[in-house]
DNA sequence: TCCAAACCATAGGAAGTCCAAGTATATTGT
DNA sequence: ACAATATACTTGGACTTCCTATGGTTTGGA
């Protein structure tokens, strides 16, 4: 929790990438260590307002994609990729929501390999009142304008997509 | 390590959002979303491009800090918050960049309680090739094209400014 | 058919982040 | 001068992320 800088370290940082010569790549260092940095704010005040519905982001993240499933359940295999994380990263969040009784694991019926996921009346709960909260205190009221927050996301779908982050 | 998928998850999910009368929250909700996936895969890049070199971003950005500063030496308080990371986490780092000898601990000429962090012969060696590396592979070749890149900065200065980031 | 290759999930381990607490040193106010 | 407060750093714990490796299951080619 770093006290309020007299003066912004990245846009430092960007002038002595410049003074030392790597002016071609300052823009491009401060965006990437800009974007770090904003991620770990928006992390930090999510997993604050959900803390007291007992969840995290990451938990969230995988509660809010089962209540969006048309079936109700969901192959961890396709879980961790829509939420395009690793499969043990699923593993580590689903082996916790499960300890704490807000999903269950239940096995797939024709392929053995395969585990589904499934929301308990008490994950719907939780994730109503933890999606309320998310959306009134951080959504509707993230800090940034709508233009912003919509160029945002245009300029980072095209990295991503760039990237092969999706088709 | 996700496989490519058919259509952008997080353009989905900001559908699912709109589809539930959420659609003022969509394009915050969308865009905060974004950003975290965008972080984590500019630190995969950074992370594997300095691997090589013994390092994660992490570690690089003290070791970068440290060439920066004037008098060779920095006091760990000052540090962390030049780099916007909690105390605990720059000793974390410091302790493994220590036991790898490219940076020293030193005591405080006046005060008791600072240690001074400074780079060891080899830490100025290691961040010369990883900080090269990294202009070459990731900064110079980041995936988006340049004005992107400052529009970006631009958007994220405001917010972090907004959010008491600095002053 | 059946063995090899692909796939799903999990275990273990390394690293990063944060927070809460604890220790030591400085500073401040009475 | 001395007690109270504040600051600097570290320790321990919770959590996430990734990677590598392993055990089962399924699938596909000889």
């Amino acid at each position: 929790m770093p006290s309020p800088l007299p003066r912004d370290p990245i846009a430092q940082a960007r002038d002595q990438w410049i003074a030392h010569g790597w002016g071609a790549e300052a823009d491009s260092m401060a965006a990437i260590t800009a974007i770090m940095r904003t991620a770990s704010i928006f992390l930090q005040r999510a997993d604050a307002i959900l803390k007291p519905h007992g969840l995290t982001f990451a938990r969230f993240e995988v509660l809010a994609l089962l209540g969006f499933s048309k079936r109700g359940s969901l192959p961890m295999n396709h879980a961790s990729q829509l939420l395009q994380v690793h499969a043990t990263s699923l593993t580590n969040s689903v082996d916790r929501l499960e300890a704490t009784g807000l999903v269950r694991r239940i096995p797939h019926p024709t392929d053995g390999r395969t585990r589904l996921l499934e929301l308990s009346g008490e994950g719907k709960r939780v994730l109503f009142n933890a999606r309320q909260d998310l959306n009134e205190q951080l959504f509707s009221n993230s800090g940034m304008p709508e233009a912003d927050a919509r160029t945002l996301f245009q300029i980072l779908s095209r990295f991503r997509h760039s990237q092969g982050d999706f088709l």
